[in-house]
DNA sequence: CTGGCTGCAAATCTTTTGCATCCTG
DNA sequence: CAGGATGCAAAAGATTTGCAGCCAG
């Protein structure tokens, strides 16, 4: 456990966000500033073989780390790719496969839809045509 | 509607592989030695908003295309990437979000598991290390 | 002629890798 | 000293964009 590992498992647990691994390395570099991405990824990659965290792909645009490796499933907002963590149980039972033969090992669920805030800002630009937001670097 | 378009759509449909950009881009190429990425891209792009196809977020690697845009669940190997579709109905309510309040659109469940043909391949490749494969170009 | 579609190349973004260096024990 | 961790730069892979040319209406 070196001090780039401690900072980065600490800015994730409790951590809501689901941050991607750039939110992670702008986020630490500020008591950091001479760490670099390869030791976010590296990081990333040996807490996930931990069972620390979480990879999650249901941002399309990029791979974004849940701190709570426990199961449980998430509300993704399709616009701006806010991750919501959802309490609720919900029991799955496995699906009968007949032609392929998995060894299941998990489930997840994704619920996407449309956040509160994104809702208000689309209705705040009225008639205007969508905007197609392209350049994600913003997060 | 281009031939290129029809290509595409024609490649799509009835295809149960759900394929990267890039598989779709190399059998085309085979009709069409001359098409380009970005046609693929727009094309995928096009019909995606035409409610054609589907994009799925469930390979890490890259996103993967899904000719039918009905509702329905996927399972996924975690080694090879496979992705099959469930035919189960599976019913779950939405969720109760008790802070966030998001406009529910849709839902996916994605089981992992390992494919059988994985499977045997783990076996088979007995006492060693499990290789870690990196390079996914050749999907 | 106009607008949309194509093809190509270049750019962008995310993620990974190679390698030299640095610590820790 | 050895092994793992770090930092840096470069590479790789996936996707997007700009732009010129083409074709159908």
């Amino acid at each position: 456990m070196t001090p780039q590992r401690m900072a980065i498992l600490n800015y994730l647990k409790g951590n809501l966000e689901h941050p991607s691994a750039e939110d992670i390395y702008k986020a630490i570099g500020k008591k950091f500033p001479t760490m670099s991405f390869a030791t976010v990824y590296n990081t990333l990659e040996t807490l996930k073989q931990m069972g620390q965290i979480r990879e999650l792909y249901c941002d399309p645009y990029k791979k974004r780390f849940d701190p709570n490796p426990n199961p449980h499933h998430h509300v993704v907002c399709t616009q701006c790719q806010k991750i919501v963590d959802l309490q609720d149980e919900i029991r799955i039972k496995p699906p009968t496969l007949t032609t392929e033969k998995f060894e299941i090992l998990g489930s997840h669920i994704e619920f996407y839809g449309i956040c509160s805030k994104c809702k208000s800002k689309n209705s705040s630009s009225r008639k205007e045509e969508t905007i197609y937001v392209k350049n994600r670097t913003g997060s």
